[in-house]
DNA sequence: GATTTTAAATGTTAAAATGACATTTTTTAA
DNA sequence: TTAAAAAATGTCATTTTAACATTTAAAATC
């Protein structure tokens, strides 16, 4: 194999990022109205192509900061999308990525200069090429990876209230869950830190804050050598 | 974006398959003793770089069709590789995909002629590039896949014994399960078709045949909806 | 300041699933 | 006929699950 065959086998090489919020009780998509050809003035995820001199996985951290202005974003690689004409202009191999992140963190003149907006996952617009697929790969990714790992956490306010917490796993799964048996069993991991405080924006009562407590997790999974479910919530 | 942007961002692609099989109560990975540079006479992964006519899910079935002379092999991506250096020879992204054969279907010739050899996954060689990630992570897939979905049927031939079939699952999860724990559960799922004959290869008293019941399995999706979980076996 | 409103917090019980455990059966080979 | 080897089978105690309604706390309203 001589440097041409590698030269013969050369694909442009994108990232698209489908970043899940989660507000109003709801697990929400980020999506661009793109003011740029193609398909310009048609909704479609935040992208970009990957440069020739950074990793695969650096590609959509530098894209989620151009966006959002945010660095540490909790990534996830769903899956490469590579039809032969999923992009009609050219062809696009396109590595998707979901990214979880806090609706209170992001820069909002970012935001609005990219023409972001939010979306509910239960309502959002026809999207270019498939993204559609790809946003659909995702949730199911979620809610496969949600059932094994603490990873809602990183959707919500590091400190939270447990109505929050379930409400939040209630929209992943899209499913109501029973509150007395919720709370039973995400309080038996012992991997939440009960605080003094109590988040009063949601009710007159308000609701004891919590915390993840991570060291407990940590502990929890080395214990358990390869654990194969945790969080089994329903 | 113009023309040029799209030339500045392209990458060789190429695809590496993680081959399983299923032999002597192990599950074992098809390995290439490389003839050729770079990192000639090591142990590799069966590749190779996508061609511009094809879809990049295609890459691996035609490859995997000259490895082995096998059609219609179940395929799932695993994901894509792209750090800097991953291949000290040139950049190239890799995409990994896990494929489940049966041991006794493929082309005995073809595999010689590639100098293919069957490795345990629990002792294989060490391989070139960062194709250990890719078997691990493939590993973790299939352990999580597994307990989803009955992917391992395709890893044994059409009818199998519950014996060979708790076996394959002992060698997934690594971890013994009880006989009649496991026939309990397997069974209760409604769907294995028990048939009249019996395998005597691998005992005196010979073990009763069984298929899996594709139509029963379909029905069973279908009723639960979105399933996360089916085949807890421990 | 009494009453209403709203969401938070809490416990029990019956049914189902799980995990642990040992013996008998079938067949072939000695 | 006996020995050997793996296949097949059932029970029970423990744990987990799912289903269910009331009380509590605080703010807002009258």
């Amino acid at each position: 194999m001589g440097k041409q065959d590698y030269e013969a086998h050369q694909f442009t090489l994108a990232v698209d990022c489908i970043i899940f919020g989660f507000s109003a009780n709801e697990l929400n998509i980020l999506l661009i109205h793109r003011g740029f050809a193609p398909e310009e003035g048609k909704w479609s995820l935040m992208g970009g192509f990957v440069n020739p001199d950074e990793d695969l996985d650096q590609a959509p951290v530098r894209i989620l900061h151009e966006l959002t202005g945010l660095n540490e974003i909790y990534l996830e690689q769903v899956t490469a999308f590579g039809k032969k004409h999923r992009d009609p202009g050219a062809r696009v191999i396109s590595v998707a990525y979901s990214a979880l992140i806090r609706t209170e963190d992001y820069d909002i003149e970012l935001i609005k200069k990219h023409n972001a907006h939010w979306f509910p996952i239960s309502n959002y617009p026809d999207l270019i090429f498939d993204h559609k697929e790809m946003v659909q790969a995702a949730i199911s990714q979620i809610r496969v990876r949600a059932r094994l790992r603490p990873i809602g956490f990183n959707l919500l306010t590091p400190k939270f209230t447990l109505p929050q917490l379930q409400s939040l796993y209630e929209s992943i799964y899209d499913h109501k869950l029973d509150d007395r048996n919720f709370r039973r069993r995400i309080q038996s991991l012992g991997i939440l830190q009960k605080l003094e405080e109590k988040f009063k924006g949601d009710s007159k009562k308000g609701a004891f804050l919590f915390k993840f407590d991570k060291e407990a997790y940590d502990r929890l999974l080395k214990e358990s050598e390869e654990m194969t479910t945790l969080l089994t919530l329903f």
